[in-house]
DNA sequence: CATGAATGAGATTTCATTCAT
DNA sequence: CATGAATGAAATCTCATTCAT
């Protein structure tokens, strides 16, 4: 039944039923992500979900993907200049970007992320971790004498996933006790010190 | 139509509600959960469900208040002997609790949290974080000497949010680049230099 | 299983059951006369309602007979006064008399016999239109000259039927376009025009 | 949820649901008024009914406005030749005509109108008396001598509500001491006494 | 006798999916 | 291709009735 788009029409009504969704799915979490809901908001008929997609499931990983594609198209034009600055302010300006990027459309992707933490097993993380890994790679290789330090790969984990779901954590907060930048400061005087200590002791 | 369980029968069932709810939970996901499963899990009859609980909402409301007493519950004891630690090994010795904590019952609290970060708005970690917060406090009236550093509730902060995603997102990677321990001891180094960097600049 | 109260104790259960019974009734409708709600009112539990009563059909209809007699005890002792009233005086007085009744304890019975229209077919009235039949023949024995009117029993019949409805109905609005008084001087102008008419002519 | 048909097929589904409502309304009352034998007797599938209507709700209010739509139009084309008639003659068609009404289809209506009583707070009867209203109206335009009456407001009540009632009550009455054309007649000739008497003394 | 916990059949409601038009 | 009506399995929830204590 799923068939491929051919003509371009069949594709706008393809990233309409995916624009739909993220929509939806921001809005109304993954439980609330039904078939009627996605066409209206589409203003599309049911009927036409399953001329382009198998089943809701492939609806719903075609909303994953193009979320994930959205988050590295927006993070990869701004490597080349991350990795030209030290390292505190390359982290700084890391969890700013991901802000940034989160918050734009009313948080659409930092509620997508976050409703289809459980549904879809951080799928959505997974490319933001890969572009993250890519910079990480490129700053080293900007940034020759930090090859030295044997904890790097434990700082890189530990920013990407200790800082990303802080980043998240700290945006969906009413009420958080410090504010943004103090926080993304924190957390880059702390990689800075780890990583400069290391880099202290083999010199 | 909900009731309050007068005997001790039906205090029994109020448990065994609620204990197969955190076992469906853990096992099929928030979306999974439902009253039919639930109520054969516990072994009784959907009727009764309804005895002790006003709807399937309550239910859930039931199993998170659970899971965030068990958590708050395992926590707590420890408390008094983390204090003593110098920071380094007090950060390491909270994650390794954590750790332990998340791993009992074939990480069915690890699975329980992930899978209903979604619904519950991250619920099971506002306990998690009082207790640690709890923790905090503990600690500043055992080391007074850190108390000059200006920025420790951001430390406090990255280490409750950041740190303990980290530790779940570890436990959840199947293939993880760095170990636990790794990971935990970079996360406690940092900490450790973050505030001494800061109680060297305030002698 | 239903046993017949033996005790003074069994007895004031089986009232306390059947008052709680007409509480409901009046309160919720038909509808939501449920057992727990019955036994909950009545301030026992479920389990005694199946010792005094085979089933809910069972409380259903002796919630109707106690409605019954008490329209009855209400009517009864006052028939012979009316008797004694020309015939405008006793309708008037007849419709005043059951808007009195019905208005006692915050109109508990006439909402009683609103909701139970349907599913009791009507049976409340017929106690009602019973007592106000031997009103009639007491009425005639009273006033023998009536006798030779050739439609008394349709005079009867209206009176009955439609005046109790009518009072009903004027009682449950809200906005009523005349007053009771109207309504019920009418119905007694009506009435007495009609006899008076058919007395008139068999001189 | 709740939908607008737009083909035909729609309309006819939901034509199909009210017809199917009526019919079970009338047979098993409003508490046996259940989805499942409306979708049955309708022939459709439960979930059809949810297509078109919010809530059992939603289905119970359609069912009363299409009786009500009915009565309306089965008594307004009449209202043109009754307001020439004298107001005996009047009354005692009306009641013949609402008779005729309520016989209809086994005398659906008639039971749907009983068994609607408690919980739709009568509404069936809301354009009932509305036409009748009109019905008023129209007949003091077209016998200008009665507008002096003025008790005719009481009587137009007595008439609508006690008529209408004895009416229903009568149809329902297995053995009912008197005919019916008796009780019309009785009726009709009290209304018809009542305004003479009234008209007389205002000459 | 009295309790209230437990039951389970049956009611309402939802929603992914199909299919005639 | 597109539509949206129709489906029905499965989910939530209710409540009269039973029965162990």
């Amino acid at each position: 039944m799923a068939r491929q788009p051919q003509q371009e029409r069949a594709k706008a009504t393809v990233e309409a039923i995916i624009g739909a969704g993220i929509i939806v799915l921001a809005r109304d979490g993954s439980n609330g992500l039904t078939t009627r809901k996605v066409a209206d908001t589409a203003g599309v008929s049911v009927g036409s979900l399953y001329e382009y997609f198998e089943d809701k499931k492939a609806i719903q990983e075609a909303i994953i993907d193009s979320l994930a594609r959205q988050i590295s198209d927006a993070i990869r034009p701004e490597i080349k200049n991350i990795v030209r600055l030290p390292m505190r302010d390359a982290v700084f300006n890391i969890l700013s970007l991901v802000k940034k990027l989160l918050e734009k459309d009313d948080e659409r992707v930092l509620h997508c992320i976050r409703n289809s933490m459980e549904h879809l097993r951080s799928y959505p993380f997974k490319p933001l971790q890969k572009v993250l890994s890519e910079l990480s790679i490129q700053y080293l290789m900007h940034h020759p004498e930090i090859a030295t330090i044997k904890n790097l790969p434990t700082a890189s984990y530990i920013v990407i996933h200790g800082g990303m779901y802080t980043v998240i954590h700290h945006m969906a907060d009413k009420n958080p006790p410090i504010s943004f930048d103090e926080m993304a400061g924190g957390l880059a005087d702390m990689i800075s010190a780890y990583t400069e200590a290391n880099l202290a002791t083999n010199p």
